[in-house]
DNA sequence: AAAGCTCTCTACCAATTGGTAGAGAGCTTT
DNA sequence: AAAGCTCTCTACCAATTGGTAGAGAGCTTT
């Protein structure tokens, strides 16, 4: 187990930050302290806060995609997608900040959201055309693959990170509404996915 | 037409800067620019920028019930949704930071999001109700009322919002995609929360 | 052992941040 | 007409922001 370098340190901790606080939300010098270091130790490894946001970015994407290695290459087209609602969910409760980045990363009128597609544009293809050769099979149900995948992502990601919502609706998140979220989640994309017989 | 008063320039102005700019992003000094004043007059009617925040949410919820309310009485509960739908998606067009406003207030570790509940909390309850009664009943399925009334709300703004992973995924956001994604967003909604003999 | 490279540091800096103090213009009430 | 209230302004301010310049410690290459 060799120690992580400082590079990689700063990548880490950022990412965190950046996550949970926001990019706006979180200084330098904040940074830095929680690294135990000066933030100019920052710039030597990152030429700017924008470099390190970006680079950030692709190693969120990088993680990302490592944890949904397992899932992609599944037959099934609703394995594939069960399996990411558990990853999705998995990542909820032990590193939410990288979900936080992907919804820091797509505000509205953000510049970055460029960037994670180039990372991830491959397995979104993929995810289409598998999602496509199941619509034209009558596996699933539906009529565009595209815009169908992109309800399934709004459904995922919401019902897995919108915890303030869910408390204003008098729901306090923990472990176990958390399972109960992701079962009533798995029932909900399975009625609106899988055709009647399937069911 | 009385024109309005500073006060509801500054929260009208406010509420579109926070919901497109996000708070941290918006300075007092470029807000008051836009308002043709100094700064010190915005922080003559909100003691502070957090207080002038607090102001916006209740203003935005305000403004958020209302569209809604040619929806709230319906019997149908489909023809909630739908009507639902869209608004949410005529202010995605006509008001988009008014949604971003419910997305800045609703960011994970948010200690705002309490102040949208109390002004929403009645109105989640009706919807909740309604829901449960039309499982009851058969009309809709389901098994938990609160659970599947976060998953609609988690696809709806979703798939209004997300304009950037919309982007990423190759499709422009313009008026006619935005009609195809509603469009397709209906009947996915559709098939997930109506009986098969109602399709 | 000299030279060079990697890395972190101290010392600064201009610009921006949210916010305070208080003057003064203009209207309304006494 | 005097007094008071509403509102916007000028003049500041301390703290924080991202970032630059460059010294120097410690290792590696010549």
């Amino acid at each position: 187990m060799s120690e992580p370098t400082t590079r990689q340190r700063i990548l880490d901790t950022a990412l965190d930050s950046f996550g949970t606080r926001g990019v706006d939300g979180t200084s330098l010098d904040a940074l830095a302290r929680e690294l135990g270091l000066r933030k100019q130790s920052i710039l030597y490894h990152f030429k700017s806060k924008n470099t390190l946001f970006e680079a950030v970015l692709d190693e969120a994407a990088d993680r990302f995609i490592d944890e949904l290695s397992t899932v992609v290459d599944r037959g099934d087209v609703w394995q594939q997608v069960e399996g990411t609602v558990r990853v999705v969910f998995r990542l909820a409760v032990q590193r939410p900040a990288l979900l936080g980045i992907l919804r820091e990363a797509s505000r509205p009128g953000s510049t970055v959201a460029v960037q994670l597609s180039g990372r991830l544009g491959g397995h979104i293809e993929a995810a289409q055309s598998s999602l496509e050769q199941a619509l034209d099979e009558g596996r699933v149900v539906g009529e565009n693959a595209r815009l169908l995948l992109f309800s399934l992502y709004s459904t995922i990601m919401g019902v897995a990170t919108e915890v303030e919502v869910l408390r204003a609706m008098g729901i306090e998140p923990s472990l176990r509404t958390l399972a109960e979220r992701r079962a009533e989640l798995l029932r909900f994309l399975r009625v609106a996915l899988l055709p009647v017989e399937a069911n």
